[in-house]
DNA sequence: ATTGACCTGTGTGCAGCTCACAGGTTTAGA
DNA sequence: TCTAAACCTGTGAGCTGCACACAGGTCAAT
């Protein structure tokens, strides 16, 4: 299989195909002549992991970490427990983050409905902005 | 007042400043003979508006046309309206993503709760990721 | 043999900073 | 006056997780 192959079979982009094997995740025989990259069903499977752990918030680094335990006959469950509380409470403050952003940005679509544009002075940029700001950190919603 | 006494002012750290320097958002003058840059009272209000906005999920590139139009003289007005529908879109979405991720990743915790660590076979690297996504797979809970 | 469509690996770019680093400046002390 | 240490500076590189550009290789149809 090259590259292309292994990543419409997974449906991933070849070039995300690379990527993992750029970093060493993935490991093809280096193939024939032509330089060409060859993944034989072992990488397959391999990829299949990386994808699962993916949708499940780890990050590349915990992955190649996560294999590296395996690849050492160690069992990786240890590691991917810790690892998946620290990605959680990333999620979880992320989360949180965009919600709050999204109720502020709301706020000021809301509130510049009912206002008009305006030139910039040589004191202010865009009021619209500069005016939202100053009402939000006064009333401190947390 | 040069790069650290501004940062502190607004409570930013000075590689910040340096970045929106960089990137030619504050405009500092070059300065005495040794090269450091001094910011004067103009260039602190424009980074107090650059905060203001990106505390609003303003891009850096987004700011970056805001205040091309202002000092061009024209209202930003309509271009802050445009742009943060696009970006209030973003924010949703990436709302939405981080939802489901936790709950997802909640739901991977809670099944290991129950489950033992195991070593990895031949075809597995860690069972728990691999078992967890089949079963998800399967429920689709969309 | 030649054209064209498709494929390959490698190098670079992206956002929004943060960090490393070599050197300049300031200040305390002797 | 000299010096040593603490602090500050600008510039260059690095981070994540890919996506894109590009020069060249491959392969089927002509």
């Amino acid at each position: 299989m090259r590259v292309r192959q292994l990543a419409e079979k997974l449906g991933v982009s070849a070039d995300t195909v690379r990527y993992y094997t750029r970093i060493g995740l993935l490991a093809p025989t280096k193939s024939t002549a032509n330089g060409y990259k060859f993944y034989n069903i072992r990488e397959q499977s391999c990829l299949r992991f990386i994808l699962s752990a993916r949708d499940l918030g780890f990050s590349v680094e915990d992955i190649t970490q996560i294999i590296a335990k395996a690849d050492d006959g160690q069992s990786a469950c240890p590691t991917v427990r810790r690892l998946i509380d620290k990605r959680l409470h990333e999620t979880q403050q992320r989360y949180l983050d965009m919600l709050r952003l999204r109720k502020r940005m709301l706020a000021a679509v809301d509130s510049w409905d009912s206002k008009e544009d305006k030139a910039p002075t040589g004191n202010q940029i865009c009021y619209l902005i500069e005016e939202f700001i100053e009402v939000e950190v006064g009333s401190e919603t947390k």
